[in-house]
DNA sequence: GAGCCTGTTCGGGC
DNA sequence: GGCCCGAACAGGCT
């Protein structure tokens, strides 16, 4: 589930608990997700301490707790945070819980391709990887000049798999990459090479706004996007596209299951 | 029971 | 070297 505007949402979760000190309850460092973090380790660095804030950058959170500690969270295909009540029981798949006074913190992930990583800086500062990492989409940062940019040398391109990749457009997963394709009016099978400035324009407008608004709409209260957009249709056997009101097709681009509408995308 | 999957990484090929 | 692609990872759901 998680791209950019669910793992905002869940971010919130564990945000909602800024203030409170926190101890580990349990890490299950055999998981894949640990990545080898041992339980030790984080038990030691998280005894006692507070959440001090939460950021989210494309698909990645970071949670910064007092004693210059970051948690570093990726949610992968089905990872999740909660925020529990206080006597919370451990069920499967749940690997990290950390306890405050007041609540339980969790991360759960089924398929655990979800990532933890422990962080350490000095003085509580945010790591240079972090402040490293490139614009995303929606930030004021993120100009057309920005794109261009980043399009260099990618001519090849199928632009449902360019879309899809972080280091460019963090956030975008790949229901979005269908999304903004589909309200740029190409098909998702086009090299990048094939695009007119026009339809290169429109890309960048659509990318941009589908971000804003999946943030707006989704990242507040985790909200379907209304009726109008391809999101709603596009699981569905026998979707139908709501500008054509024709069928939507489902089939593998750049290795993804990819819905397009082949009379609105060319 | 087989097949599918909203993500990332890695190895191979060009 | 740079870029692209497919497989692998694991388990729940249809």
């Amino acid at each position: 589930m998680p791209e950019l505007a669910e793992v905002y949402y869940h971010s919130s979760h564990w945000k909602a608990a800024q203030g409170e000190r926190f101890r580990l309850a349990w890490l299950h460092d055999k998981t894949r997700c640990a990545r080898g973090l041992a339980s030790e380790a984080l038990a030691g660095k998280l005894s006692s301490s507070t959440l001090l804030s939460g950021y989210t950058h494309g698909k990645r959170m970071l949670f910064a707790f007092s004693g210059s500690c970051f948690l570093e969270v990726h949610l992968g295909m089905t990872g999740s945070l909660h925020r529990m009540d206080v006597d919370y029981e451990e069920r499967k798949h749940d690997h990290l819980a950390l306890k405050s006074e007041a609540s339980t913190l969790l991360f759960r992930d089924p398929r655990q391709f979800g990532k933890l990583a422990l962080h350490e800086t000095e003085g509580g500062k945010l790591p240079d990887w972090w402040e490293a990492l490139p614009p995303e989409p929606h930030d004021v940062a993120f100009t057309s000049e920005r794109f261009e940019s980043v399009l260099k040398r990618r001519e090849k391109a199928v632009l449902k798999g360019l879309l899809l990749q972080q280091e460019l457009f963090p956030g975008v997963g790949n229901w979005m990459a269908d999304e903004i394709l589909w309200r740029a009016r190409l098909r998702p099978d086009r090299r990048l090479g094939s695009l007119s400035q026009a339809e290169r324009d429109a890309l960048y407008r659509e990318l941009r706004w589908v971000c804003r608004e999946s943030l707006r709409i989704i990242g507040k209260d985790y909200s379907d996007p209304p009726k109008s957009w391809l999101f709603t249709h596009r699981w569905k056997d026998g979707g139908i596209c709501p500008k054509s009101k024709l069928p939507l097709k489902r089939e593998t681009v750049a290795g993804r299951t990819t819905c397009w509408s082949p009379e609105v995308q060319r």
